[in-house]
Formats: C-alpha cells, sequence, structure tokens
RNA sequence: GCCCCCAUAGCUCAGGGGAUAGAGCGUCUGCCUCCGGAGCAGAAGGCCGUAGGUUCAAAUCCUACUGGGGGCACCA
C-alpha cells in the first residue's frame, strides 16, 4: 500500500460520498496525503476533512467520522483516527506498508519515475555561455541545476531535449579572433580585447595548426584565428561539460541564424521579422525596424535591425524561439542569472507576439548569483575561476550536491574548506556514506549466507523501520514534485533525510545475525530493506547527477 | 525612479495553508564485545524582519514598510 494507491482509494472513497451529498466537485490532488511528523498521528493523514467542510456546511470532524469507516474497511490499513481539528489519521499494517521495499528492489533504477509530466514536450536551454572562453564558476549553478532538472522532468515522464545556445555571431566574435591572433604575434591584449592565459594558450594551438597565420593578411589572419580558436575552445566547453556530468542534446550555433538559405537567400531572422511583421507587430522608426513587444507587457518595444543595418541580438533571439517552437516544443525553459532578468519580459512578449501563450509556453527560471567564501565573482574584476579547477579542487560530485541542494533564488556561496570536508560539513559525504554502508551491508550479508530468499514484511515492526519505509515511499512523489516544480533540491534534502533515517535504522536494527546467531527470515527481510534503500539513494543520486560508490 | 529576488536558531540554510517550525555546523552530555563512529541518542538555542489583511487554520497567500542583493542598451 503506497501513499498513492491509498490516496487514490481515499478519492474514490469521498468522491463517492460526495455524489449522494452533490455539489461539491474535487480532484485526486485534494486526497493527497501528508507524512505527519509526529508519529502518534499515524503513517498518513489527510486534511480532506476540513478543506470541505466549508464547502458542505459540515463540521469537519463528523465529515471525517462518515469516511472512516470505509477507509478501515481498505486493504492493508490498520487503523484510522480523526484527530484535532478534523484531521484523518491513517496506519497502515505493517506488512502493507513493507511492501514497498520489494517494490524498489524489483524496479531497480526505474523506481521513482513517475508520469506526472507524461505528454509534455519540453525544450530547456541553459549555460549558453559565449565560446570566447572557458566555462567558468558563473556558470556552474545553471550548468548543475539544468542538468538536474532535465533529469527529474525526464523521470516524470516528459520529453525533454536540452539545448545549449552558442553565440558565435557577432562583434564579440572578432574580438576573439583579434585577441588570439595579438597573443600569437606575441603583441599585448587589444583594447577591449579578451585577456587571460587560456587565450595565449589557443594562440599557440592556433599556429601549431596554422603556422603560416602571421604571414597572411589581417583580415584573413583574424578570420582563421577566429573560427579555429572558436572550435577549440567550443571543444573545451564539451569537454568541461562532459567532466561535470552535464548532459546536451543539442548545441545550437547562433551563426546559423545568420546563414542564407540556399534557395530563398534569406537568413532565419529574416524569416523571423517577416513571420512577426506579418502578425502585424513590426514598425519602422528611427531608420530602425522595431517589434511592437509593449503590446504584450514589455516595459519598451525592441529594436530588430539597427539604424547601420545591422540585425541586434534580440532578433537572433526571435529567430531562435521561433526556430524552437517550428522543432515541436511546445514548453520552453530558460534558465537565467539574477543579472539577466531583464530579459524575461522581452522574452514572454516574443512568445505572445509569436501567438503562443506565454504562461503556459515558456517559464524562465532565474537565478542567483554564486559567490565562492563571500566573495562575489565577476568578470571585470578578473578573479575568474574557471570550472575545470573548481572539479579538480574540489570534485564533481561535492560540487554537483552542493549547487543541487538550493533553491535556485536562493544566494549561495561556495565554501571551499566545506566542500573539500570530509565530514557532515559536506552533506554529500552524509549521502554518499549511506550508500556506501548499504553497499557494506550487503556484502558482509553475502558472505555471512543472508539472502533475499526470505520476504516477510509483516516482521518489518521496529519504529525505525516504520520510518525508513515511510521515507521509501515517499520518493517517486518527491520527484514529481522536484520535476512539476523545477526544482531539483527537493530530491537532495529528501536525500538526506532518507540517509538519516537509514542510519538510525542501521544503529537499531541489525542485518546479519550476532555471532552463531541462526540466519532468520527477519535477517533475510531486512537485507530486503537496506537493500532497497540503497536503491533509492542510487536512484536520487543519479537525478542530481552525483555518483553512488559502493566504497569511500 | 521602475522591475525582480531575499529576510526563519550564534552561523549556513530547509520548510509548495495544517497538529509541538526542522537539518547541518558550533556549544554541552552520552554510545564502539561482532553489519563502516564519515554513524547514533540526548541537552541548550526561535516574537519565522515590522505592521496590517485573507482563512476554521499563515513561516507559507495579499498589501504596505524596513533592511540586503540584482536588473532596467539601436552591447553581446
Amino acid at each position: 500500500m503506497t501513499p498513492e494507491a491509498l490516496s487514490a482509494a481515499l478519492f474514490a472513497i469521498v468522491t463517492d460520498r460526495l455524489a449522494t451529498a452533490g455539489g461539491v466537485e474535487i480532484t485526486e490532488g485534494d486526497t493527497a496525503l501528508e507524512r505527519p511528523r509526529n508519529r502518534d498521528h499515524g503513517d498518513w493523514a489527510s486534511n480532506i476533512a476540513m478543506r470541505l467542510a466549508k464547502r458542505l456546511g459540515t463540521n469537519p470532524r463528523a465529515f471525517a467520522e462518515e469516511l472512516v469507516p470505509a477507509i478501515r474497511a481498505l486493504d492493508g490499513v490498520a487503523s484510522v483516527e480523526v484527530a484535532g481539528p478534523g484531521f484523518i489519521n491513517i496506519t497502515l499494517e505493517a506488512a502493507a506498508a513493507a511492501e514497498v521495499a520489494r517494490t524498489i528492489v524489483e524496479s531497480g533504477d526505474g523506481y521513482g519515475h513517475n508520469d506526472a509530466l507524461a505528454g509534455h514536450t519540453i525544450n530547456m536551454e541553459f549555460v549558453s555561455a559565449n565560446p570566447t572562453g572557458p566555462l567558468h564558476i558563473g556558470h556552474t549553478r545553471w550548468a548543475a541545476l539544468g542538468d538536474s532538472i532535465a533529469r527529474v522532468l525526464k523521470a516524470s515522464g516528459a520529453a525533454v531535449t536540452t539545448e545549449y545556445y552558442i553565440n558565435d555571431a557577432g562583434s564579440q566574435m572578432d574580438v576573439f579572433g583579434l585577441s588570439i591572433l595579438a597573443a600569437a604575434k606575441g603583441e599585448p591584449t587589444p583594447e577591449k580585447g579578451y585577456p587571460g592565459p587560456y587565450i595565449q594558450t589557443l594562440a599557440q594551438r592556433v599556429l601549431e595548426q596554422i603556422p603560416d597565420l602571421l604571414e597572411r593578411p589581417d583580415a584573413e589572419a583574424i578570420a582563421l584565428a577566429r573560427d579555429l580558436a572558436y572550435e577549440l575552445q567550443l571543444a573545451e566547453i564539451k569537454q568541461s561539460l562532459a567532466n561535470f556530468h552535464v548532459h546536451f542534446d543539442v548545441f545550437f550555433s547562433e551563426r546559423t541564424l545568420h546563414t542564407p538559405d540556399a534557395a530563398t537567400g534569406l537568413t532565419a531572422i529574416d524569416d523571423a521579422e517577416a513571420r512577426l511583421r506579418a502578425q502585424g507587430h513590426v514598425y519602422e522608426a528611427d531608420d530602425a525596424v522595431w517589434v511592437r513587444t509593449t503590446d504584450f507587457g514589455d516595459d519598451k518595444d525592441r529594436v530588430l535591425t539597427r539604424g547601420n543595418g545591422i540585425v541586434t541580438y534580440f532578433a537572433a533571439d526571435a529567430a531562435y524561439y521561433l526556430s524552437k517552437k517550428d522543432r515541436g516544443f511546445p514548453e520552453k525553459i530558460y534558465l537565467l542569472g539574477a543579472d539577466h532578468h531583464g530579459y524575461v519580459g522581452r522574452l514572454k512578449a516574443l512568445a505572445a507576439a509569436a501567438g503562443d501563450d506565454p504562461d503556459t509556453g515558456l517559464s524562465v527560471l532565474i537565478g542567483q548569483l554564486v559567490n565562492l567564501n563571500g566573495a562575489k565573482l565577476s568578470k571585470r574584476a578578473g578573479n575568474i575561476i574557471e570550472l575545470d579547477d573548481l572539479l579538480d579542487w574540489l570534485g564533481a560530485d561535492a560540487l554537483r550536491y552542493w549547487l543541487a541542494r538550493y533553491p535556485a533564488d536562493s544566494p549561495l556561496s561556495l565554501d571551499g574548506e566545506k566542500l573539500r570536508s570530509r565530514t557532515n560539513d559536506n552533506p554529500v559525504f552524509y549521502v554518499q556514506y549511506a550508500h556506501a554502508r548499504t553497499r557494506s551491508v550487503a556484502r558482509n550479508a553475502a558472505d555471512a549466507g543472508v539472502t533475499r530468499a526470505d520476504f516477510e514484511p509483516a516482521l518489518l515492526v521496529h519504529p525505525t523501520e516504520n520510518a525508513l519505509i515511510g521515507a521509501l515511499q515517499e520518493f517517486p512523489r518527491i520527484v514529481a514534485h522536484a520535476a512539476e516544480l523545477r526544482e531539483p533540491h527537493r530530491v537532495a534534502r529528501y536525500l538526506e533525510e532518507l540517509a538519516g533515517y537509514y542510519h538510525r535504522w542501521y544503529d537499531a536494527c541489525r542485518v546479519l545475525p550476532f555471532g552463531d546467531e541462526p540466519i532468520t527470515a527477519l535477517h533475510g527481510t531486512r537485507l530486503w530493506l537496506n537493500d532497497a534503500t540503497g536503491q533509492v539513494l542510487r536512484n536520487g543520486l543519479d537525478l542530481i547527477g552525483v555518483s553512488a560508490p559502493d566504497r569511500m
């Protein structure tokens, strides 16, 4: 008996009761159960009676009492009580609750997957760092968060495509080429050019591949340096992301939006402008071409083509948006830093201008920036810390976990001391340790001859077993909530709780027999519970891209 | 000026309208004769920024205010 099954049964009972009362309708979400903090309040509690009391014009306790007999009659329910202002507290039979251990072991990696977002087709864009330099600390949070969100969305049944938009067009690429060439010549960084030792390294590699670079005319040399350095840098970025266990399905080049179609001679941006014009949202003023985004809530209209004939970044954004739409993504998610929150208005307006509903088709997740030991990092300050260095220093697991365990809108600072520590200062170790412990117990069980041959769930009656089982039962719903809210930190926090329940159980209940004690069904059944816990810890850690070691 | 985010234990932070507000760190006290002590049990520590409002019920929702962070280009 899972909370989902119990909730569904309760829903049936309540709707049945309401059919005779008439006039009141509820949804399945209304009978969702919560795990009471206080064990005296049963295994699962419902507040449905209090929620309906007003609409029914009845006393919540009285209405709750009316539901009790039908709930008590359910298979696997041990007792039902009405308590407090009208809570219905349900206690399950130990055997019915502990069934979940078998379910988990048999479902394996699939346990926790759910269909909360079945039928949703989602495009997620994040990171999208300029290919003119390495990924740095400013990108880490979105990389970790975006990848984890994609994982929980998939686990909840959504079809997800993760996408990295490469800003490989525009003047900053020429500045990049110029910087590389200057470095190749041994000249100082040009004004407003890209500084940094990585430029020197890139220049060196470019020279190795194009030995006669410096003998070519500057214009040609800049273009050659730019394009090759870009290629090399992008490969580095992809490698960094791979090292960080972050996966992108698509790397989308902005250049392709500026490239004329062979047949029509028009670019995707031309096409986007034409489509917005056809919708009646485009006008000319001051020699420039504008979109009237203020019609859709933006605070000012936006320019597509500047007076000098050059298209704006926003024009490419528009074309890119339409590309996502055309490629079949009804839902688009953008992850942006708080420093880009000014984009929200124009993106929403763009979606509306394109004929989409910005409320359902587009969600922009804004997150706070990351600090390091309290010191804020900005490019201008020059104290850039590269992702690769962070990975060398802290390891992907600690970094991914730390970045994933806070809500995106919560300020976050990386504390190198904590992340390197192998104590409870560093929560990833607490969780990973719990997993390693489940594996250790399993190894010892195998050596001692304890197997999963016997499974007698009715034997799992210890309070710490009840608590652990309840936590295991909650996992699918935790994943579904994390997906619906795009909040993977819920998974991390859940894992910390689960690890706590496991450690307390481990402390109180032995899986292996003492000394020469005979092996009983209880030992075997507890091994199921041990293995089930390990499986859930593994599945949860995987959702945030963190490894689950067998030994530490 | 306008917009967005934040305010909860000494510190860092959880807490999608419910019962006695939680965790880690730090402080104090216990637990290693057998499954990993990177663990467990317990103590101390709170006017949930302030003031109103909605509700049977508010840390949670709404409004105003205070204090902190960020943003408001024919840049990319």
